[in-house]
DNA sequence: CAGTCGGGAGAACGTTTGTTCTCTCGCAAG
DNA sequence: CTTGCGAGAGAACAAACGTTCTCCCGACTG
């Protein structure tokens, strides 16, 4: 079996089960019927459980971002794009399978014993805030609003991924849409 | 031993413990030697591990809560008693050993495996959503603002979690400054 | 004082974990 | 054809887990 179909391979049945039921709660033996690659294979690719974790993390943010950037991209008003990751959100919460955010989830589960876990989660934040940023600041909002909004958007994650609604992507576009109003300039 | 002694000891030790380093990463022999409670007597007051981590669940949502709101019982103008809500936070984030949202950091940990897990975090949730929402009233704030700004809160504490920084409060607090101004009505 | 009950300390148990080892087979090179 | 390398399947391993059991002492009752 080529080496990279492998890892592709590994890399979903961890995805599914890591994000679905916690790190911790899945064994190597799961990971590898689930993925079919011997365990053999997995250990070369993958030395120990913690870099699998690492780079499950990893490809996730990559994907994560990549997503919300092309449903983004949709859009040409500047703060019509704005809005648009609150409505990204929102799919993302009423998809099946959601269960929160996977990075939020692996610092509650393994911060305290894992460094690696929460840088990955530092940085994944960060890449996102920044791009949020660049959303404001493109639709001409307070250079502040940016860290409002970011604060909306994962206030929004977190309430969702523990009530399972997704109804605060909603909520939570509305207080953007009240946010990016300059003050005292409503219609 | 009294009974009710062993069982705060018990208690103690699982906070510091389950909150610190996780729950899956604490086990009920380092419980015994943290608490100096012995495993017998242990297993009479929580027959199950699950048990243990409810009661600590339960016990941190009820200190939690009444620790803010004696925070904001000290003011008495309605817009700076929801204001104080974020100095708290603040303050909580900035103390020692904070390590995120127990709730959120048990969800992330147990809850694909645990239901009960996730019902004592949802009910935590919506006791703060339902003290914030009194809170926004007496300050004659729109209705929708209590859901506002419960995703500020919500967003920075998790974003504190995971970078271990207060900033977040501080900036939620200047966001819910701006939502708490009624359209069009800045000085 | 004798007897019995309850609790403390920790050994023991069975399971599960992450990781490594063994065995076997298929296939490619000489 | 034979020889050897690499990989798959899964047994094996040591450690750690949650939970239960054994042993022993100390205190209260008659």
């Amino acid at each position: 079996m080529d080496p990279d179909i492998a890892r592709n391979r590994l890399l979903d049945a961890a995805e599914e089960l890591f994000y679905g039921r916690g790190v911790q709660a899945v064994g190597m033996d799961e990971l590898r019927s689930a993925s079919g690659v011997s365990l053999k294979r997995l250990y070369q690719l993958f030395p120990s459980k913690n870099d699998l974790v690492e780079a499950y993390l990893r490809r996730r943010d990559t994907r994560w971002r990549e997503a919300l950037a092309a449903y983004v991209a949709e859009r040409t008003d500047p703060r019509a794009r704005v809005l648009a990751v609150f409505d990204w959100l929102h799919d993302w919460f009423a998809g099946p399978g959601f269960r929160g955010c996977a990075f939020l989830n692996a610092v509650g589960e393994l911060g305290g014993i894992s460094p690696a876990v929460v840088t990955a989660a530092r940085e994944h934040k960060d890449a996102f805030h920044r791009y949020l940023a660049e959303l404001t600041a493109d639709a001409g909002a307070p250079p502040e609003a940016a860290g409002h909004l970011a604060l909306l958007a994962e206030g929004a994650i977190a309430t969702a991924g523990v009530t399972g609604s997704p109804e605060p992507a909603r909520r939570a576009r509305s207080a953007a849409e009240a946010l990016l109003q300059p003050k005292g300039s409503p219609a």
